[in-house]
DNA sequence: ACCTATTAATAATG
DNA sequence: TCATTATTAATAGGT
């Protein structure tokens, strides 16, 4: 979108990184305003800098947000919706709707600093790659939301979709050569989770 | 962006509404997956729909990034400098800072995104910067066999994962959606940057 | 969903 | 950092 077409990948230049996050994280505040607005979603951001500082972006707040989150995950109680959207907009399942409610009281963005000294030379950084999109579009689970709660149930339905997946994500990403980072964590991921067996839910993170 | 200009205030058909929702909550997530790439931020995004679906993002995991908030609030510790991160740039309303952990060791594996056309295959191999060492390896998972075991704490990360896998695969082979819940309170930030006045999401379009 | 006509975001620069 | 401008990216409408 600039002058210039640039590369996904990590910046190492401090200050084009700093300018550059700098930017992007006002941007990204901005398109999630918006939607806010718009759909009358509830949203919570939280960043980090590379600098390590916290930026927050909330409405109504991030703290109602996060702990809605977290109480779902939390019971875990499983519905399955459709998709997304939609739907109570009035009507309310149980949880709040906030489409309606024009609250506006209520937001506010927090944009902290911190550091410590914090050299923030070092980071690691990754790798990059850029994959080509291909085109196909699946649509599929991995456009649904992730309903923090479903169960056991729902998760081994995504364990029997991760080891299908698998065998297409490697063909993309090797032709692709993806980025690492996704490669990375989709590896823990992929490992560690397809296996697995228990399930409590508990486990918040189970529960998605 | 469209073919025309629309203002930004509660969308009330239910069909646009859904299918605005669906597209800004893509160009959210990508924007925040372009964001953690660039400058390997660590970002979460919880949202919950119009229809009250949660939607969430997160690098590392949204869990992580999460946990460490909640981790800075508690400790609360204030400080400012800024390092490289970022200034606050604009907004200000000064909120309350949070203090931050530099425990990050990571920051380095990201998710994915998106790339447009592709056609260009073409990696950089790489890339790395200083910091060091990030040992990629990305030796291929997919080709493992998929064993579980894994115990709990394993599990723990499959949602994480997922949540990763559906962005990466989404944008790869898809477009990639996060998910995320969303909040408030950005409007604040931008109101106050643009000459703050109110700020109600309605309101939203004064601030262009 | 998929296409475009347009608008919005932003890489370079100053 | 802030502003300007050239380009690319995100999308509102419409199919």
């Amino acid at each position: 979108m600039g002058k210039k077409k640039i590369d996904i990948k990590k910046i190492n230049n401090k200050n084009y990184l700093k300018a550059t996050f700098s930017k992007r994280r006002k941007g990204l505040f901005r398109k999630a305003t918006d939607l806010c607005c718009l759909s009358g979603a509830q949203i919570a951001i939280i960043t980090f800098s590379p600098g390590n500082k916290p930026f927050i972006f909330g409405h109504p707040s991030a703290e109602t947000v996060i702990d809605r989150f977290l109480g779902e995950q939390a019971s875990c109680t499983m519905y399955d919706d459709d998709d997304e959207g939609i739907g109570p907009v009035d009507g309310e399942d149980g949880h709040e709707d906030l489409e309606v409610s024009h609250d506006e009281e209520d937001i506010r963005s927090v944009d902290a600093e911190d550091s410590h000294d914090d050299s923030e030379a070092h980071q690691e950084e990754e790798k990059e790659d850029e994959a080509g999109g291909d085109g196909e579009k699946v649509s599929v689970w991995w456009d649904e939301p992730i309903d923090e709660n479903l169960g056991l149930h729902e998760l081994k339905k995504y364990k029997g979709l991760l080891e299908c997946l698998k065998e297409n994500v490697a063909s993309k990403l090797d032709e692709m050569n993806k980025r690492e980072f996704y490669t990375k964590d989709y590896l823990a991921m992929l490992n560690s989770e397809i296996g697995s067996t228990s399930t409590t839910c508990q486990e918040r993170d189970l529960c998605h």
